[in-house]
DNA sequence: TCATTAAGTGGTACGCGTTCTATCTATTGG
DNA sequence: CCAATAGATAGAACGCGTACCACTTAATGA
């Protein structure tokens, strides 16, 4: 009785390799063509299957964009990386970091729509973004940063936790309040920061 | 010559009837029912119009939605004045001002989706939303909470701004990441205010 | 009254996200 | 080969934002 008769259900393998191959068409049709062309009825014509096959295996449009997420934060985090091997001083190097985070998504406002704006963020998200070991990783680095200029504060996450959400809070207010005379980026971050390496 | 023939355009009191009878119209759909039910097809039965009419005094669907931000910015400061009116001592008024405002926007998403969120932000939005009075009065308000916590300092404007789209982003970051252990919010706001009130 | 001009209506159309149903196709145990 | 089960498909449908169109309805100066 327990193997049950019949075709049995796709095993875990095949189901990411299925979710993996239309995401992956997600991510170059977001690429060349930006954030809109990502539709349900392209993507499926690009990967070669019908519409409603997708539903089977993502939830909806929004749930196949979270799979591009950590492509973003990859583009974001390298260009950090850049700016780090050319820095020092913790302290230049937090901010180093800090700026070119929230110019990356000043510079690339589609990414940002993608990643914190994509419609219907209402329900609890499963796993997918975070379990992502590379993007653990960005998280970290900033973690590290953060503590290489305080090393003596105990709340080390917080700090930076508030760092990040500072700083795309910077990006947003910029992005969508354009209208607003902000102050500049840059002085804005360096403003944040003076809290966080307090 | 210059009084053409023929009937003449709006005058900017009609226009602006009109604009205000549709947003008015959708505010009400927003707070009755939630972000989703106002559609252009929808607003318009209410409305009595055409939906196409609807067109002709506004650019799109973002750009209603952007009169109805006021609304919900004045709701937000109506529960920080509250506890302004419960706190004496300055740093104690910025803090629970800025506690407050996190927690209204984690409390009514669906507030934060339609002022931050809504669709197509990547144009420029012309003065409808910050040539409100009492917008330009929530904002002198954290700005006045800052001075009086750091009144030497010369960069106010700066500090209010990075407070603002800090908290801003902390929300946001609550709201969209949601399967990331972020810290408290509390906690997040009160290491943000460490800097803003130095 | 009449020509002129703007405002508003109705209908059609496109592509969208999403749901539903009916129907194939593939893969298994017997 | 057969029955059973799961996967995938096509097709229709709903409501959406938005665009274009021909059309009607004001409101005006002459």
């Amino acid at each position: 009785m327990l193997p049950k008769p019949g075709r049995p259900a796709r095993n875990a393998t095949q189901m990411e390799a299925a979710r993996d191959k239309i995401a992956g068409h997600a991510l170059t049709l977001f690429r060349q063509e930006g954030f809109s062309s990502v539709s349900i009825r392209r993507l499926a014509k690009e990967v070669g299957c019908a519409p409603m096959t997708i539903y089977a295996h993502f939830e909806g449009k929004t749930d196949i964009l979270q799979y591009l997420w950590a492509d973003v934060l990859n583009e974001a985090f390298e260009k950090i990386q850049t700016e780090l091997d050319k820095t020092e001083a913790p302290r230049d190097r937090l901010g180093a970091a800090a700026k070119t985070f929230v110019r990356y998504w000043l510079n690339n406002t589609d990414h940002f729509r993608l990643v914190f704006m994509s419609g219907d963020v209402s329900r609890a998200y499963v796993a997918t973004f975070m379990k992502d070991p590379q993007t653990h990783q960005h998280f970290k680095l900033i973690s590290d940063l953060v503590k290489a200029v305080a090393p003596d504060a105990a709340d080390t996450k917080t700090r930076a936790d508030t760092l990040v959400s500072g700083m795309i809070g910077i990006a947003l207010c910029l992005i969508t309040v354009a209208d607003y005379p902000w102050s500049a980026a840059d002085a804005m971050t360096d403003t944040l920061l003076a809290c966080i390496a307090a």
